[in-house]
RNA sequence: CGGGGUGUAGCGCAGCCCGGUUAGCGCGCGUCGUUCGGGACGACGAGGUCGGAGGUUCGAAUCCUCUCACCCCGACCA
């Protein structure tokens, strides 16, 4: 059994490739670059998208919804913005078909449109051109919004969930009267995310800046949280940026202060997507299958009865029936799986790869006992439990798992985040892959003589790190405190 | 956009080099029966434009030309 998967020790990409696809998370779709995002899968980004939903309320957040097509004029207002996202655009340039002998449709060239639009790869332009309409006053000021939306960036090499031309987000805009309250605002959702990174996923993150050359297209600062996935590498898990007052500039965005002058207002935009979920995936499953956190599995517990008959699989329904509701009313969601047609031992395989938290396996001979067999998907122990207090003991469970897993991606981490001094002693680090904490001159020329050399980028500096000063690894030059290299998603 | 690879049943593959008549195998699927504490077994059965278009040939999954799609490795990026 469990040949299914390759191993992570074989090829952990293929792994990877192999767990989305067998755990019908999602698949490709026959559009290039674009996945269909199964109800296994959705189920999952659901459960983020509640949380993170939440936590956005909890600071003043409300959602709206801005349009899919931007005008393509709007995207060149901002310099340095168009730049970065000029080569992976999506155009409408037509908006009628007609009918073809041949071809069966073919574009009517008639109906050619005046301003070609693009499809969003973010939409900073058109929700900047749209707020200059709603900021007059002071008063008027946090304008604190976020849209759940997909965007398109035509890749030109995709990976389910990781990479893929199109994708699910939530893009926070938010408009501010001081450049100090929207760097606060930057850095409080940087936290959100940090939060809910750690809390939820399971995920433990550092918190950072970006260089100047991993910055945004059009921001002053960009904020990061980092995860490192069981194969070492990095990945950008979220990003919050304080883009100053480019956008607000380029759109025009000005409003009244308390003085009675026109000013322009002030701006951040913050982000996560569907990549959350290969973060989620590389960092807590195994060679058995998937492993989801509790707090965000689709259905936390898997009961699995184990009868001959139909008159069996009744007792035990009414053996299980007031632990069922127990469990329930405890906010524990709770399959009970009476299909006859799968065998228990498909059952309890197929639970596992799927990354059920919890599983419950209860016969003929658990209901002379007064027991159930628990078993826990993250270290796969089994044991038999007394059915009395059994809601609260899995409760308890559940807790644990969403707490080992933290701790186990944790270990990991400092398992492989190394310290290092000389460029010798890195450039041998990075090859056994993980964190290098190391001093770096700030130049983008060193950085990018790194990334020549080793293909390793600075994936942030560090807000919580060791601020110690010393001498940049590459050359010498005088450093304010070490940065975290890695090779990266 | 460069390099490599793959397209044959829902999925995974064999057959191709060396052309030959009803195109196979495993899993899955359907019916029936026996099973049911770690992916059960038997019997019967359904399911195919061999990615597409041209060509060579008496005859093409197989040979030739073109083409499309996808995957993997690089460059680029969340």
């Amino acid at each position: 059994m469990a040949d299914l998967l390759t191993k992570r020790a074989d090829d952990y990409a293929q792994w990877y490739n192999d767990l989305v696809l067998k755990a019908d998370l999602a698949e490709h779709s026959d559009v290039r670059g674009c996945m269909v995002i199964k109800p296994h899968g959705y189920s999952i980004w659901e459960k983020m998208q509640g949380a993170l939903d939440r936590m956005f309320k909890d600071t003043g957040h409300v959602n709206a919804y801005f349009p899919l097509f931007i005008p393509k004029s709007y995207l060149a207002k901002e310099a340095s913005h168009v730049e970065g996202f000029a080569k992976e655009c999506a155009v409408v340039t037509h908006y009628r078909l007609k009918s073809d002998p041949v071809h069966g449709v073919v574009v009517d060239p008639d109906a050619r449109l005046e301003e070609e639009l693009i499809v969003r790869p973010t939409s900073e332009t058109i929700i900047w051109n749209t707020y200059r309409g709603w900021v007059k006053s002071y008063r008027d000021l946090p304008l604190l919004i976020n849209q759940w939306a997909n965007v398109v960036r035509w890749e030109m090499r995709t990976r389910l969930f990781l990479r893929t031309a199109e994708f699910l987000w939530q893009e926070g805009h938010t408009a501010h009267a001081t450049k100090a309250e929207a760097i606060e605002e930057s850095e409080r959702m940087l936290d959100v995310y940090a939060t809910f990174a750690e809390e939820w996923l399971a995920i433990p993150v550092i918190k950072g800046i970006k260089t100047a050359s991993e910055r945004f297209a059009g921001a002053e600062e960009t904020y990061c949280i980092e995860a490192m996935m069981q194969d070492g590498k990095a990945l950008q898990a979220g990003t919050s940026h304080f883009l100053g007052q480019n956008f607000a500039k380029a759109f025009d965005v000005v409003f009244t202060n308390r003085e009675n002058k026109q000013e322009h207002v002030w701006a951040s935009s913050w982000g996560v997507s569907t990549r959350l979920m290969g973060a989620l995936i590389m960092t807590h499953s195994d060679d058995q299958g998937l492993v989801v956190p509790p707090k965000l599995a689709p259905v936390q517990v898997a009961v699995v009865p184990i009868a001959k008959n139909a008159e069996q699989m009744e007792a035990i329904r009414v053996y299980f029936a007031p632990i069922m509701a127990d469990l329930r009313g405890r906010g524990i969601t709770v399959k009970f799986d009476d299909d006859d047609q799968k065998k228990p031992g498909w059952k309890f395989a197929e639970y596992e790869f799927k990354g059920y938290p919890v599983r419950i396996a209860i016969g003929p001979r658990d209901m002379e006992n007064g027991t159930v067999e628990v078993a826990r998907r993250d270290t796969l122990e089994k044991q038999v439990m007394q059915t009395v207090d059994l809601g609260e003991k899995v409760e308890h469970l559940l807790t644990a798992i969403q707490s080992n897993l933290y701790q186990k991606a944790l270990a990991l981490r400092e398992r492989y985040t190394r310290v290092v001094d000389s460029y010798d002693e890195f450039k041998e680090a990075i090859e056994e892959g993980g964190f290098i904490l190391a001093h770096w001159d700030g130049t983008a020329a060193t950085e990018e003589k790194v990334k020549q050399d080793t293909k390793a980028t600075i994936r942030c500096i560090p807000l919580n790190g060791d601020r110690s000063p010393g001498r940049c690894m590459v050359t010498g030059a005088p450093s304010n405190q070490r940065v975290i290299f890695a090779r990266a998603y």
